[in-house]
RNA sequence: GACCCCAUCGUCUAGAGGCCUAGGACAUCGCCCUUUCACGGCGGUAACCGGGGUUCGAAUCCCCGUGGGGUCGCCA
């Protein structure tokens, strides 16, 4: 049987980096095994559903490099499919019609609540409890389709990464399979669609582990086997508690747009709540050779964003000029791919980097120049005049100024860099001198001298 | 509150009864390199939540506490 996994967003927001993290499990799972990865789209919900949000998830799944094999499949062209499998359940007696209305459901509820108990459906509308209770379906609103859960006994699975779970029975109650306008919740959408596509592996987030036994249900009275579950658990923001937008950026398009490369990000997300002994820096296609459930971690992980920095840091150090130049935004002077050279092991993001790269680029304007280096510049302007424009002399001719007029080198290149940068942070002076070009150059110290 | 799950350095983790006087990485601290900032090199501080068992032996198994997270919708 060859695996298939499957990653199934609901298009209401942004791609969040768990969820990002769930999909790169189980892309990887499906890779490692030979299998296929497919997306679904689950926009049952009309009122948050967006093409934006489906667009955004796409674009970030895509720049993660997470190709899928099938889909996007909506659900909301299934319909059909969810109806007539509903009929079916009602026909074998594990589904029925429910008229009560969400004011009813509301104040049963609350009456729940105030003596304790747990919040849940009663049954009231399960066919004999209506007909003894005599209750009558009312013509003007149609019904919703609710599933007969069974009252006794346990649901329960061996999960991939948490071992065994069972639920009592008790504590479910009968769910909404479709509500009257005919669309399916989430919980009824799910099952059809990962018997249809044959989902082997249900890899998914920890959020989801009170869902299986309800859906358990469904798949047997279905009178079907069940796949594998696998829930991830969720990451956390730095205090520890649930992520949010006030931890910072949560979403994939977001740390694009900071500046970080996709196969950082991958790479953290991956190390964040699995391993593969110490290692901490590998490519997709290691993940790929590597991954597996048994080692997804099964408690919560803090996201680290300090941790992503460095390891963002190190792809950039170890990244292709070309390539990091070609992202940065376009500017005229020095050749991007010999200023990228320069600059990229300083930079921990492409935004530090364009940042930083801007001191070959913008004009630092008039600098001062202490007294004590006027002499020094002065006589390593003329000697620059003719030179040949090569790095190592040019690091020579520094040097030689700075000794001839009895300065420590950096009370000459510090003031040096100023002028020509406007920054006193900057990479070895003579590279700085060499990448800006004499006319540059000249024309700088001459302006500070003047 | 009920139910479910979890628990190793500040953080991410290695660890599947003896290999652990608990390893790696980030962060942090110190030193070295050095014309600045970085990079790099070397070194340090730092953890098995608590209590009971089981065992010749427990970070690893069991129980109870405690703590954390998740879920209690015609939202996914």
């Amino acid at each position: 049987m060859t695996v298939r996994t499957r990653f199934a967003p609901s298009p209401t927001g942004f791609l969040h980096i768990g969820g990002a993290r769930t999909a790169l499990y189980s892309w990887a799972f499906a890779r490692r095994h030979g299998g296929k990865f497919i997306l679904r789209i689950e926009d049952t919900d009309a009122e948050r559903s967006t093409r934006e949000s489906e667009a955004a998830i796409l674009d970030s799944l895509k720049w993660l490099g997470l190709e899928w094999d099938e889909g996007p499949l909506f659900q909301m062209q299934r319909l059909a499919r969810y109806r007539e499998v509903a009929e079916r359940l009602i026909a074998s007696g594990h589904a029925y019609h429910c008229w009560a209305s969400k004011e009813e459901l509301d104040v049963m509820r609350e009456a729940q609540r105030a003596r304790g108990d747990k919040p849940r459906y009663d049954g009231r509308w399960r066919p004999e409890r209506a007909a003894a209770a005599s209750l009558v379906p009312p013509k003007d609103s149609p019904p919703v389709v609710r599933f007969r859960t069974p009252e006794a006994g346990t649901a329960g699975w061996n999960d991939l990464v948490k071992g065994p779970i069972e639920f009592p029975n008790a504590e479910l109650d009968d769910l909404v399979l479709l509500r009257a306008d005919g669309v399916p919740t989430y919980n009824f959408g799910v099952v059809v669609d990962d018997l249809d596509m044959a989902i082997t592996h249900v890899i998914r987030g920890d959020d989801h582990v009170n869902n299986t036994p309800r859906q358990i249900h469904i798949f047997r009275a279905l009178g079907n086997a069940l796949p594998e579950f696998a829930h991830v658990p969720m990451i956390l923001g730095a205090d520890g508690e649930r992520l949010s937008k006030r931890h910072g950026a949560v979403s994939v398009t977001q740390y694009r747009d900071e500046g970080y490369l996709p196969e950082a990000l991958a790479n953290y997300l991956a190390r964040l709540g699995w391993s593969h002994g110490d290692e901490e820096m590998f490519s997709m296609r290691q993940l790929v050779e590597w991954f597996d459930l048994a080692h997804v971690s099964r408690s919560p992980a803090r996201f680290d964003a300090g941790k992503l920095a460095w390891l963002n840091h190190e792809y950039m150090k170890r990244a292709d000029d070309a390539r990091l130049a070609a992202l940065l935004p376009p500017r005229a002077g020095p050749p991007p791919q010999r200023v990228v050279a320069l600059l990229k092991e300083r930079a921990a993001t492409l935004r530090e980097l364009a940042s930083q790269a801007e001191m070959f680029y913008a004009d630092p304007g008039a600098q001062s120049v202490p007294a004590e280096a006027r002499p020094a510049l002065d006589a390593l302007k003329r000697s620059l005049e003719g030179m040949t424009w090569e790095r190592k002399s040019l690091g020579a001719a520094v040097s030689a100024a700075a000794k001839a007029h009895n300065l420590k080198m950096p009370q000459l290149a510090m003031p040096l860099r100023r002028v020509l940068t406007g920054r006193e942070q900057t990479p070895s002076i003579d590279a700085v001198l060499e990448l800006l070009g004499r006319d540059t150059v000249l024309a700088r110290i001459s302006r500070a001298l003047a």
